[in-house]
DNA sequence: ATAAAATATGAACATATACTAATATATGCA
DNA sequence: TGCATATATTAGTATATGTTCATATTTTAT
């Protein structure tokens, strides 16, 4: 035996429920199109609420929710500038992942 | 204006609907545990549906469902082999992002 | 042709998810 | 304080999703 008890999860034949939930959540936000399409948007520059739900035609209390859902992740932040939030993207990894996701999809 | 109507979609505000059915799905495939863990166990080597079935503790309706899921998205493949029908990954790209996220979540 | 083994399918059910309308909260300013 | 603007929250609803049981299909061997 080796000093090691575990190795990475990855070499193992089932993962552990807590590496379960947090992959699984972490794709499920990139799951959905209305996700999608906010996070796509921050891709760039931050958005304020309304300005994301204007420039996407959703709903404030659609955007509003899904922002909560993504900031809950971490994977967006927010400033304050008087009564305005402005939201960006807050993780590079899941940023790229959506990126190249994009772009492959895209019949390139 | 240049001769290309359209840049490529990841510089534009919004994602036409093609693509973003395509990109949901793709990380929808990702978003549930049971199939990140049937994906995670082909990482290495292909499994008949009953192997799935006895190793992951899953009934073999449940792994057949699954699968049929993320066959629909060329994610996985099968080869037969008299009744038994062996399953292996299908799709590079997402298995990197699957690995990529699981050590990422391992809190390394 | 018939039976056995492996897998697929269909229907039913429970839960999760996303959207909406209405309302609440918070901030800045007169 | 009172009002306007921006955002958050709550509750309700409709749809999507994942699992299970029962059954059908497919393939091989006898």
């Amino acid at each position: 035996m080796e000093d090691n008890k575990e190795r990475a999860e990855i070499d193992n034949k089932d993962l552990d429920e807590e590496t379960l939930f947090v992959v699984s959540q972490t794709f499920k936000a990139l799951g959905d199109p209305t996700r999608i399409r906010i996070l796509n948007l921050l891709f760039h520059k931050e958005f304020s609420v309304n300005g994301i739900s204007e420039t996407l035609h959703l709903r404030q209390s659609t955007v509003s929710h899904q922002l909560r859902f993504l900031k809950n992740l971490r994977l967006v932040k927010y400033r304050r500038e008087g009564t305005t939030l402005y939201y960006s993207h807050d993780d590079e990894h899941v940023m790229n992942m959506l990126r190249q996701t994009i772009e492959h999809a895209c019949h390139n």
